[in-house]
Parts: C-alpha cells; sequence; structure tokens
DNA sequence: TGAATTTTTCATTTGTTATTGAAAGATTCG
DNA sequence: CGAATCTTTCAATAACAAATGAAAAATTCA
C-alpha cells in the first residue's frame, strides 16, 4: 500500500459501524449545545462501548490527539456524561457513558439559557426605566416590544422549569 | 480628540442605551441559536426602534459593514422575524423587527433540532440491526444503551409539539 | 432608455474556536 | 524513594466562521 495512503487510513480505522453510528449522531446532537467535535467523539463511542475504555483507547480508536482526549474527557467528567470505574489491577483510568442523557439537555439550560433569562429580566428592568426619559412621540413603539420582550421571558420562565421536571422523569 | 480615539468611535455613536440594551439582549440569545453576532445587532436595533429604519441606517448606527447589513437584513427575512414596510415616496427598503420572539424558538426547534432527531431516529434502526451481528458476550451493554436512546428520543418527540404549541399560544 | 441609486454577492481578510503534541505534573508500583 | 506510567496543561497551529468592501446585479426615477 502506497505511504501516503496508508497514513490517511492510519488513525481511526477500528471503529465498527455501531461505533460510527453513535458517534456521529452524538456529534450532530452536541454541536447544538455548542460542544466540539472531539467530545461527541468520545462520548459516541463509549455509549456504545461493551465496556469501559481507556484513554488512550479512545485515542486509537478516534484518531484524536492527546490533548483533545484529555480536554474532552475533563469536560465530559464535569458534566457527569461519562464517569471512571473502578478495574481491578488497572492503573490507567477508565471511562463508562452516563446514559442519562438529560443531563446534557439539563446543564445547557441551568448553564446557558437561565443565565441569560436572569440577565434579560434585569435589562428590561433597566430598560424600562429609560423609556421614561424618550420623547413622547416615539415612546410608543419601544414601549410596545418592552412590553413583549417581558411577555416572552414571563413565558420562558413558566416553560423551563416545567421542561426540566419533565426530563428528570 | 486624538485621531486614533476618533478612529475607534467613529463608528457607532449613535445608540441609545436603549438601543444598547436591546442589542446585546439579542445578541446573546441568538448566539444560542447560532446566529452571528451581527444577526442579533440588527434585530436588537429594530426591536426598539420607534419606527422603520433603511439599510444605511443599521450600518450607520451599528457599524457593520455593508455586506453584514445585507445578509443580516435577508436572513432575518428568511425566518420572519424582520419584515419591510412601505414607506411612501422612499426608494430604499425599510424595515421593522416582527415582535413575534416566538418565532425564533420554533425555527430552531423546526430547522435544528427536528431533522436531527429524524436522523437519530433511523441511525437508532440501523444501530438494533447492528447489534445482531455483535458477539453474544458483548451485546449487553450496547443493547442497554440503544434502548436508552430510544427512549429519550422519544421524550423528545412527545416534548416537542407540546413546546411548540405552548409557544405559538 | 439610461443614469443614479440601492441591494446582493462573493473573494478576501479578519477573528474565533478547536486541535495538536511537547513539556510539565501527577500518580503508581516495585 | 525513584523510575515508569499516565494525565493535564498550554503555546502553537490548523480549521472554521464571520465581516469586509469592491464589483456585479437589480431597481427606481426622470
Amino acid at each position: 500500500m502506497p505511504a501516503l495512503v496508508e497514513a490517511t487510513r492510519s488513525k481511526a480505522t477500528r471503529l465498527s459501524d455501531l461505533e460510527v453510528e453513535s458517534i456521529e449522531m452524538f456529534i450532530n446532537f452536541l454541536r447544538l449545545l455548542g460542544w466540539p467535535k472531539s467530545v461527541g467523539e468520545i462520548y459516541g463511542l463509549l455509549f456504545v462501548s461493551a465496556g469501559p475504555l481507556a484513554m488512550d483507547e479512545i485515542m486509537a480508536r478516534t484518531g484524536m490527539s492527546l490533548g483533545a482526549a484529555s480536554q474532552g474527557l475533563k469536560l465530559l467528567r464535569e458534566f457527569g456524561a461519562v464517569r471512571t470505574v473502578y478495574m481491578p489491577g488497572a492503573r490507567k483510568d477508565h471511562y463508562v457513558a452516563s446514559g442519562e442523557l438529560s443531563r446534557f439537555a439539563t446543564s445547557y439550560i441551568e448553564e446557558e439559557l437561565l443565565p441569560r433569562m436572569r440577565t434579560a429580566q434585569e435589562r428590561i428592568k433597566r430598560m424600562e426605566k429609560m423609556m421614561q426619559s424618550l420623547p413622547e412621540s416615539g415612546r410608543q413603539l419601544p414601549a410596545e416590544r418592552i412590553d413583549r420582550l417581558k411577555y416572552w421571558l414571563g413565558k420562558g420562565q413558566k416553560v423551563v422549569p416545567w421542561l426540566v421536571k419533565f426530563l428528570k422523569l
């Protein structure tokens, strides 16, 4: 085999079709939450794995670098999406995926959505004050808009807790 | 005033505090949906504007380029988040923001989330087939995971229509 | 129609985020 | 303890996304 082709293929030849499907699926979903591809790769691989995997196995199977594997696993650990398991006699840490997929959604809600909603609430208060120093003539439309904003924020604040409860159910 | 400072400030000096609050809020929320900053700027400005604005006014107020303004407005128009209004005697198009904020959420759900859920459903079917060619010994865990995946996808499929309805309410 | 104006397009530049891998740090085992 | 192994960190690089602005296209008005 020519060296170039060999090099091209050399990295991630050991993935089964099942693993590829899983990896692609998680890359796609986790991208929605703003997570890098490497994280989706790790989680997708662990998700369908028959047993715990060590970091070097993850690197070898996916072809990703040491740094990406280490950082990705750290992130996933922090989010509780992955945990280490005790393996008798093994020196390396071994990882398994948590099956609790709701974690991804709830952490997104709690870490991204809710903080922004809180900031928005403060902004709206300030905007209402600012409104008063607007000339009478140009006040109408902005005032209506700010009311709308309050309405939609209120809606969001109602639906989020319900959503979280539903996901945790 | 020193030339450098003048240059630094030269672009977007005409924004009121109210407009700045609105712009920052929409930049933050629209970033969650993966929209570029420029789009948040345009929408945030239009949202609290006392009247319709033309593209060149948007450019002047925000300091953004011609291309960014044109593309951002095109995108917002496509999503129904902004529309042109007739202004007697005016040559330029004039824009107003739609107050229907739910549009952002529902378009995200319909354009991003649902397609991925459909893809996931097909993947899961394929994965179940693939499972069968796995050795008995290593089949257990992956099988459980795929069941979980089905469970969570099902949950998602239940909650999304409900969510859309709630938002449109 | 055709000149002036307005809007879109898109190649290039700029800015941001993700990945790499070498080096430092931590841990484990004998 | 100290050598070997494993993990983290982070500066450099690569990959990707957004913004720019000149040129082309479309529109409007006289």
